[in-house]
DNA sequence: GGTAAATGGTTGCATTGGAAACCATGTGCC
DNA sequence: GGCACATGGTTTCCAATGCAACCATTTACC
């Protein structure tokens, strides 16, 4: 039957477009107010859930390539927003923190966010909320199995 | 209450992340393939469906700006996929529709990609795959609703 | 212990994408 | 008619992004 191709009723296109429309809503307070980049965003957020960690860490939690954490982190450090030492156990390993600044940073802008991710999710139903997630769980995954095997391109760049 | 901020459970991030995996593994058709890039691929679709526009509708149905339809229709029209005349009504204006084989190239993706989508969407029944949409179309809406009023951040750039 | 391969992270370089400046034309107003 | 301003589209310039090459170190193996 293959109904025709419209953009209005293409998936990669609306979730594409609300991503994009998401994005430059909610930078307004991270990026206009507080002058962080979305990578910067984001290991801000995983560095202040998870305490330390290691870049690769960061990396995979974040859906960020390396380079991208790796001048993320450059930023935040110069700002002096983390901290990075390098591990004993293996001394390529940088180890990543918040500084008390950065902490405090984080907590500035946390409830702002969520303050605006509730407004956004307000006219949904806390029940349609959890499908929401949900339906969003089961397109990601299967992604994944639609992956052609022996794929190299996965997430975070692992695996021999 | 408010819970903290964790990305896994952060709709900007997960909608994000959503989004590029799709844009990635969809663009090995329309873009591996066939060599259109993103915009150009979506001017496509939109000419097929509407047949002959103005580009500034175009920049309108397909959420692209105005910059990137302009570079698009440049690309599409040196491959000889497009026609541009100039509007008898007003000489500024491009009227752009696709050529023949334009059209005969849209065709032949065209399945392709509905197929593609479809094996996306093959783990949702129809019944959820409306609840997906239309929970879209609310986060959309709800975003429009959202925009501080005044503000000329609009979409494809109108009002006076 | 020494060489080869793997891993963690950074840097350089080419490409992309968007904002603003820019032409060309059209519209409103006197 | 003429001058200011709006509009359609293109070009220019700069920042962000991503890939690949690159050091430094560690691991594997002989």
């Amino acid at each position: 039957m293959s109904q025709s191709l419209a953009l209005a009723r293409f998936l990669p296109y609306r979730c594409n477009s609300l991503a994009r429309k998401i994005s430059v809503s909610l930078s307004r307070i991270y990026a206009e107010k507080y002058g962080l980049s979305i990578p910067q965003w984001r290991v801000l957020v995983t560095l202040a859930e998870y305490g330390e960690l290691q870049a690769s860490q960061v990396t995979e939690l974040t859906s960020l390539d390396k380079v991208q954490v790796s001048r993320a982190v450059a930023g935040l450090s110069e700002r002096g927003l983390l901290r990075r030492r390098s591990s004993e156990r293996d001394s390529r390993a940088a180890l990543l923190c918040l500084s008390d600044t950065g902490q405090a940073l984080f907590h500035r802008i946390e409830p702002e966010v969520l303050a605006w991710e509730q407004a956004l999710l307000a006219p949904l139903e806390p029940a349609e909320q959890e499908v929401l997630f949900a339906l969003i769980d089961r397109l990601e995954l299967r992604l994944q199995e639609m992956r052609p095997v022996g794929d190299a391109t996965a997430g975070a760049g692992r695996s021999p």
